[in-house]
RNA sequence: AGUGAUGUAGCUCAGUUGGUUAGAGCGCAGCAUUCAUAAUGCUGAGGUCGAGAGUUCAAGUCUCUCCAUCACUACCA
């Protein structure tokens, strides 16, 4: 049995969750219940990012402190995702007191190991909000196409990346006001000493194949020192023995994993160290965006790594998602969050049933194109999948008390050949699940479903029901019926990690508990309940309410 | 600007180490059917595989150039 820590990444907790983040959450929950289903030892990390600029910010802005900010934020977050059944084990927050302790130690270890240094470096000043001010916080004119009003970082118009130190005329985003430079003492970890380290842990196979090439884009640059500080005011923790200073964010917010496994782990007496201490023997798994590859395959297995834990097994980078091609956009209508999809859609299964229908094991983005999302559920899910019973359960009802025929007495050679041919398909189905290509997964399960409904057309149970004798038990209506009823089961077990709530509808038609286990394929259902609607078909007015529907 | 990636039917995507008339689902047209949430089955139309050049007996698949789209470029997260 394999033991498998496995982590999405930590949603900032200044807004909302949308369909963007949905993608991620929903992959790894997938990934998760299977692992959970093939009978591993998984756990499911989370937590809110809750430290940095911006959130302090926005909480001076509501006029409440950050606590009650990232509090109520949490809030909010926990049910979207408990909505649309994601089901972490520990769903966290980095403002915790495990995450502070955790974070000092690191930092200590890291200290000890001779990888911090002291420096001073010039930075813009707000005088009248008395900070210094991020990258993001300052705009002003290019220095290259002198467009105006550019970010302090890069320019969108030409492209070009600079320091704010170089922009003309800047200006303060908060106040408006020309930021002055000032000097302050920052603390940074030389990453510049990780090269040799990292480049080999790189390629130990935990990256995929294009997250590699973009690493080494950075190797052959050569690898800058890591400014891991910031100055008061910041909302985060402050640096031991180093008043005034705080982490900046992005050294604590992986950390958080570690947090919110050790609040999990001391809740259920689990053993923290043997996930965490070096060489451990379990899998750390990371699921995340390809924007934040660098945090998590440089600056994070180095951290851990001068500072004595063990080194993720793999990073698992996902593209982002667009909306009917293009970026999401809250003038368009196409910046949809969690909540505006449940409130107008409803069924979660949808969407993660899209997903799944998409995604793949590499960095490409997905598209959620809107039309296409409504016709693919609607015709696969409705159309073929849930058909089967539809189409089919009511002889057995009617004509057979709701007993199904047990699969060792169905004689039809073609109808013995579908049942056997999906549990034949376990061990593809197992692979695209282990290596995220749940796309080839969904399009494998559908074909098996077009399978059932050519075999339906084919025998035409409703003309065998007109028939002398046909409605006595294991008569070909009988029979039939109950083969496609049994093979109906089979792929709805396959399909349970992809959309559990509803495969748990489906067991209890088949008056089972909800599928746990892919050795449930073993056994086999012998009677079923009425049938009843398992879901409703997607309304493309629903759609377009939710495109209106703004936050 | 640099780097990484993507560009295949109206839409969303498959296309293994280059090898016969380029595939699927949806959509569309026609037929069949009525058990089923106008669901299903069968048949068909539809593509100069972003553009151009090259290597090869043979290229969607390899090389180069160009175009378009996306992402990243370290003190926003």
């Amino acid at each position: 049995m394999r033991k498998i820590l496995v982590t999405s990444a930590l949603p900032y907790a200044n807004g909302s969750i949308h369909l963007g983040h949905l993608v991620e959450y929903i992959q790894t929950d997938i990934w998760v219940r299977f692992q959970k289903m093939q009978g591993n030892l998984v756990y499911y990390i989370c937590a809110d990012d809750t430290h940095g600029t911006p959130i302090m910010l926005m909480a001076e802005q509501e006029n409440i402190t950050p606590e009650i900010l990232v509090k109520n934020i949490h809030i909010e977050h926990a049910k979207d995702f408990e909505d649309f059944h994601v089901n972490f084990d520990n769903f966290y927050s980095t403002n915790s007191s495990e995450n502070k302790e955790l974070s000092e130690n690191i930092y200590r270890a890291l200290v000890k190991n001779n990888k911090i240094f002291e420096k001073e470096i010039e930075q813009f000043y707000d005088t009248d909000k008395k900070m210094f001010l991020p990258d993001r916080f300052i705009k002003g004119e290019c220095p290259k196409c002198r467009a105006k009003d550019q970010y302090g970082d890069s320019c969108e118009s030409c492209g070009a990346t600079y320091n704010p130190t170089d922009l003309n005329n800047p200006y303060s985003v908060l106040t408006g006001l020309s930021p002055v430079k000032k000097k302050t003492k920052h603390y940074f970890f030389k990453l510049s000493e990780c090269s040799n380290f990292l480049s080999k842990w790189t390629k130990l196979d935990t990256l995929q194949k294009e997250a590699r090439n973009k690493l080494d884009e950075w190797f052959k640059a050569g690898l800058s020192d890591w400014d891991i500080s910031r100055d008061a005011p910041y909302f985060g923790f402050e640096i031991p023995d180093a008043p005034g200073k705080f982490f900046y964010v992005w050294l604590d917010a992986p950390i958080g994993y570690m947090a919110s496994f050790k609040n999990f782990a001391d809740n259920n007496k689990l053993s923290f160290d043997d996930f965490w201490k070096n060489n451990s023997d379990t899998e750390l798994v990371h699921f995340i965006g390809k924007d934040i590859l660098y945090f998590h395959a440089l600056f994070w297995p180095a951290t851990l790594e001068y500072s004595g834990y063990r080194k993720p097994t793999k990073i698992y980078a996902h593209g982002f998602l667009t909306v009917n091609g293009e970026k999401m956009s809250k003038s368009r209508g196409t910046f949809i969050t969690a909540r505006s999809y449940l409130d107008n859609i409803k069924n979660p299964n949808l969407l993660r049933y899209y997903y799944a229908s998409k995604l793949n094991d590499s960095m490409e983005d997905i598209d959620l194109n809107l039309q296409d999302f409504s016709a693919k559920v609607n015709s696969d899910l409705v159309g073929k999948f849930i058909n089967i019973p539809s189409r089919t359960s009511g002889f057995i009802s009617k004509y057979f008390e709701n007993k199904l025929v047990p699969i060792e007495n169905i004689e039809d050679k073609k109808a013995r050949d579908l049942i056997l041919g999906i549990i034949n398909i376990k061990d593809l189905v197992l692979e695209h699940y282990e290596s995220r290509f749940f796309s080839k997964l969904i399009k494998l399960l559908m074909t098996q479903v077009e399978s059932l409904n050519e075999f339906i057309s084919q025998k035409e149970p409703w003309v065998l029901a007109k028939k002398e004798g046909q409605h006595k038990v294991n008569s070909d209506l009988h029979q039939i019926c109950s083969t496609c009823l049994h093979a109906f089961r089979l792929v709805s077990i396959f399909i349970t990690p992809v959309i559990p709530e509803l495969t748990s509808k489906i067991a209890l038609f088949f008056n089972e508990s909800p599928y746990k286990s892919f050795s449930d394929i073993e056994t086999e259902a012998n009677e079923i309940n009425k049938y009843e609607h398992l879901m409703q078909r997607l309304d493309l007015k629903d759609i377009e309410a939710m495109i209106v529907t703004k936050k």
